[in-house]
DNA sequence: GTATATTTGTACGTATGTATA
DNA sequence: TTATACATACGTACAAATATA
């Protein structure tokens, strides 16, 4: 087996060579939804890196919805998910940010989900969606 | 002078705690929008834990949207912005996810900023706001 | 039910690179 | 040029949660 190539001098760093990969990968099917990914370990001994990029690497994709990660568990590509919709209220404005740490616990949003704000509500992005009638 | 004073056993994870701390002082006012954090080695040295623990928490900081980093610079905490409005065509859908990489590289979206979907278009959730007629 | 192994989370250290002042 | 500050990347150790024998 030949490990996947690394550069470890002038490129990128070593952390986003491996979200890209892993990234390309999701987006391929190579690694499908619902999938767990390989110990970080594994990742590590892959790529033959520390394990310390490797979780920097996760951390992006964590960031960007792509993963879901669980202590114990190995990282999981995330499923898409049905959205609920609501209705906009007539004049009211629809914005989105990052939740606080208080709507993060209440609402149980996961990493790298924001929030959709309609008018005084708040939703999670993933789970629900606005529209005008 | 007296250090603040973090639990090392027993409570939250130290980078918990002094992201708690931090955010505290950014609502209260103490570290204004646009003021700069200190260095991370002195907010290191006030908590007496490790760079490694301050990175952590600034980095949890980032993700909600609360404070920027730049190489170089010190952590800044991020001005409020004045959003441009956009209007929903009618019938449109409003979503919100966080942005690719592509989308951050070509409209440069900042950490801990989610994008807008209005309908088939994506504007960046710190700079627009959507609104029905 | 208990003990063990696996896996991720936290926290420390060190070294070096890159950007700014 | 030098000093400061953040970014990356390697290492170690232990804690906490899960899975397995």
């Amino acid at each position: 087996m030949f490990r996947d190539v690394i550069s470890h001098h002038g490129g990128p760093p070593v952390y986003q060579q491996i979200a890209a990969t892993l990234r390309g990968e999701i987006a391929q099917g190579i690694l499908p939804a619902g999938e767990n990914l390989p110990s970080e370990k594994d990742i590590a001994d892959r790529f033959d890196v520390g394990r310390d990029s490797v979780r920097d690497a996760l951390a992006l994709l964590k960031a960007e919805g792509l993963i879901e990660k669980r202590r114990g568990f190995r990282s999981r590509v995330r499923q898409p998910l049905v959205r609920t919709r609501v209705e906009i209220p007539a004049g009211a404005t629809v914005s989105a940010r990052m939740p606080t740490p208080e709507e993060r616990a209440v609402h149980d949003v996961p990493d790298g989900v924001p929030m959709l704000l309609i008018g005084s509500d708040s939703y999670p992005a993933n789970l629900y969606e606005a529209y005008t009638p």
